[in-house]
DNA sequence: TGTTTACTACGAAATTATTCGTAGATAGAT
DNA sequence: ATCTATCTACGAATAATTTCGTAGTAAACA
């Protein structure tokens, strides 16, 4: 299941906060940006019907939790942004983000982590 | 600039092959799916209307070439991709890829020495 | 109880992206 | 010179996404 960029807001929300009325989600999204409530309450809607949210309609107020979880959702969003944006190198998609985003002392040494992980899985 | 898909498969094409034909570019894409030649040809138009490409249109068959820097394209989808799929967080990006990713030896020492790069700038 | 408020459902408009058909022009082959 | 193949331009159909208005209903409140 692909997200589009209006769903994936809606997970983010949802990931960070838990389960929430579409109330909880609508304010949280017109932080960012101007969205009217209806537009929320229909893109949950949907996501509800595509099977990326599910909900609990007992009470009047329904309240939606994330059906998928937020690495397998990555998972896929980054294979695909990996064939899209980089004809399948993601070893080029590493080296363009490591090159252009700030990461911490920390983050970098984690990431040195994983890759001796990997080292070792390697041999 | 945010090219869309179909966009950047055009965009590849002529990365890796230099400047070239519509009808060269619709081989190439053909290779990979259905796709009717005046349809490449509509996407090529509206990419040299929007600035993405530009064109030598002195001899019938006109001959275009990539108006934008493969380094450039990609610096902006990460920027993008990172926002909506990681909340700005590249790092966990990268350990996304790398814990999904084979990556050969040859590409995960190169990761390694720009991380050690990036250390030396930070120092 | 009657009125206001908050919620869902639904349809459809608006927007963006993708696709292709048709028409007209040019170049090359016979 | 005519015919055929190839090209561009253009308009418009289709599809996918995002947006919101309206209607109906239930709950909260005066």
């Amino acid at each position: 299941m692909k997200p589009t960029d209006a769903e994936l807001e809606i997970l983010h929300v949802l990931w960070a906060s838990g389960p929430s009325t579409v109330r909880q989600v609508h304010d949280q999204l017109s932080r960012n940006r101007e969205i009217g409530y209806t537009t929320a309450l229909k893109l949950m809607q949907i996501m509800y019907e595509k099977g990326l949210l599910s909900r609990d309609d007992s009470s009047k107020t329904h309240t939606y939790t994330a059906a998928v979880s937020e690495e397998d959702t990555q998972r896929g969003l980054v294979s695909r942004f990996v064939e899209t944006a980089f004809r399948g190198s993601a070893s080029r998609l590493v080296m363009q983000v490591l090159g252009q985003h700030k990461a911490s002392r920390e983050e970098l040494d984690e990431i040195k982590r994983l890759l001796n992980q990997l080292d070792h899985d390697n041999d």
